[in-house]
RNA sequence: GGGUCAGUAGCUCAGUUGGAUAGAGCAUCGGCCUUCUAAGCCGACGGUCGAGGGUUCGAAUCCUUCCUGACCCGCCA
């Protein structure tokens, strides 16, 4: 990241000189495995489009003009192939990137791109009607971690769980537990039509009758409300609990109910319909999504007088916007794409300046012995988000759940994940972390003192070092990578890159044999990689163990 | 029929938004523990980037037409 701005820098001066437009791009590739610490220029654009000269001829130009301005940074320049420059940093340069790290610590990796800008993350966001299951989870993690990096690269974030507890989901929900009670107490009620399954539906049931014994003689609606609200409380209180264990954190939990309460959905079909852009027709409500480019017009208010999902989710982004964030993430699963078009629209419409993005999240298969695990919340028959908790642990959980694009298929292999081996990248990046711990007690009980900054570092220099030194100067990049993208799997990726490194040199260097000057050297390397694999795994939520 | 996303090594997937000879992990085969954690390291094998056409100095990446798959297309939530 040091190294391309300052290229960048270089290159633009000269370009400057030479009176040429700057190129809408130049590439800066980090280096391949043959050229540690090298970096390479790519200049086509430049030599093709801008100067009309043979393209050796402005290689070597510009190399010569690249010396002349250096500040002693650059060792050596060669001419790879046309348009390539090759540079090669000088020890000074690579170790400048250690000082850095060490200066700042934990904040190393942080920057200001998104100063002054307000995002709200809103995740997870599950019907309260029963326990959270695996994929939650991945929705979760991706919340989560995605809140951490975006405030590691300066933003003002806001995370939130909207609780759908006005739609008739939530009826369904009590007349499934009014409909067990009765079950329970060996009455033979008539099945609902749609009904959840699942045994915490008796649990439940127990909890009603404890508190109303006179539920049974009640009016049916007024019974149905009970289950209802006591079913809801419940349900939601072991969701906070689940997610809780998964160390994810919600700033705030707002509710359908109300901001139907509070006016706030009629107040949004007031300002639609002023500025035209929603009408009555057929004894319905509609809204004009055609004319944002959606296939069709969308329902807001039905003739029976109910409003639509949809409403409530209009006034919702209304209210989201009016709370003045810049950027608004929506977390959904990837079933809900369909509806994404028409929210594009709706929010479109509403005139606000910040920006929506929706995040899809696919399905988690869940894999246990070679056959894939069928989910289903209406049939009860689901690996709650806690089950599979218990069995691997957050971190396993966490790692895999970011190990891939979010829109991504995902494969749980529970005995996969379960195993703490090779096969599990998880165990890969801590044991990385825990290595380096295990050197530095063993390091200070032999009386080895790390090297500080103030030291001769000039020992750092084999190809080995120098490939940490790299991967530390790329961390930054990466963040903002990461937060650019919305996709913390940039991180994951990474991590395991500078984990394998660490291995390899661990096993290539015996640090503590060499001779005292060196040892010292490699272990102030050594602490600052820890540093940086611990910042990694903390935005991804994911523990860095200093033993294993 | 329309839409969204995808198709990269035997399997699971990266590929920093158009750059050098396309990369990891797993699987298979072969090496490395009397020294800091072998949960590790090294090597070998493995590719028509779904197919064709186009854009240009240059394409896995952009455009187009097909093929295949997942999901969506209600006055459900």
């Amino acid at each position: 990241m040091k190294a391309e701005c300052y290229l960048q820098n270089l290159l633009q001066k000269i370009v400057e000189e030479k009176k040429w437009a700057w190129p809408e791009k130049v590439s800066i590739e980090p280096p391949n495995d043959k050229q540690y610490g090298d970096l390479a220029v790519n200049l086509a654009m430049l030599l093709t489009k801008e100067a009309q000269m043979p393209p050796r001829q402005i290689a070597e130009g510009l190399a010569q003009a690249i010396h002349a301005q250096d500040k002693g940074y650059i060792e050596k320049i060669e001419i790879a192939g046309p348009g390539f420059l090759n540079f090669t940093f000088s020890q000074n340069f690579w170790l400048s990137i250690l000082s850095e790290v060490h200066e700042l610590g934990k904040a190393y990796g942080s920057s200001e791109l998104g100063k002054g800008t307000r995002v709200q993350i809103e995740y997870v966001s599950a019907n309260p009607t029963g326990p959270l299951h695996i994929g939650h989870g991945r929705g979760a993690a991706l919340g989560d971690s995605l809140s951490r990096i975006l405030e590691k690269t300066g933003f003002e974030v806001e995370c939130e769980y909207y609780i759908n507890d006005a739609g008739r989901q939530m009826h369904i929900l009590g007349e499934s537990i009014l409909y067990r009670l009765r079950q329970a107490l060996g009455h033979k009620p008539q099945k609902p039509k749609e009904y959840y399954q699942g045994e915490y539906i008796q649990h439940i049931g127990a909890v009603v009758i404890a508190q109303y014994e006179d539920i049974l003689d009640m009016d049916e609606a007024k019974a149905i409300e009970i289950c209802k609200n006591i079913g809801m409380k419940s349900i939601l209180q072991t969701i906070r609990e689940d997610l809780q264990a998964f160390g994810v954190r919600h700033d705030i939990w707002f509710s359908e109910k109300s901001l139907v309460e509070e006016g706030k959905v009629d107040e949004t079909f007031a300002d639609l319909q002023k500025s035209g852009l929603a009408y009555e027709q057929d004894n319905a409500f509609w809204f004009k999504a055609t004319q944002f480019g959606d296939d069709k017009d969308r329902v807001l208010r039905k003739s029976n007088g109910d409003t639509t999902y949809f409403a409530s989710d209009i006034a919702y982004h209304d209210n989201k916007f009016k709370r003045g964030f810049d950027l608004v993430v929506d977390i959904w699963g990837a079933d809900h794409h369909g509806y994404v078009p028409r929210m594009s629209a709706a929010v479109e419409a509403l005139g606000h300046s910040g920006e929506l993005k929706m995040l899809l999240v696919k399905l988690v298969n869940l894999i246990e012995n070679g056959v894939q695990i069928s989910m289903s919340t209406r049939a009860g028959k689901f690996e709650t988000l806690k089950d599979v908790l218990d069995e691997v642990g957050s971190d396993a959980a966490r790692f895999i759940f970011l190990s891939r694009k979010s829109d991504s298929n995902l494969d749980f292999d529970l005995n996969l994940v379960k195993q703490k081996s090779m096969d599990n990248p998880v165990y890969y990046v801590q044991y990385a972390h825990a290595r380096i711990c295990s050197m530095l007690r063993k390091a200070e009980a032999e009386g080895h003192a790390p090297a500080n900054i103030s030291h001769n570092l000039c020992d750092l220099d084999t190809p080995d070092d120098r490939e940490l030194l790299l991967l530390l100067d790329q961390f930054p990049n990466t963040v903002e990578s990461a937060a650019r993208n919305l996709s913390p799997h940039m991180v994951s990726y990474y991590l395991q890159t500078l984990a394998s490194s660490l291995h390899k040199y661990y096993t290539n260097n015996h640090v503590l044999s060499a001779d005292p000057q060196r040892c010292r050297a490699r272990l102030f390397l050594l602490k600052c990689v820890a540093e940086v694999l611990a910042s990694g795994l903390s935005l991804l939520g994911v523990n860095a163990p200093e033993s294993m």
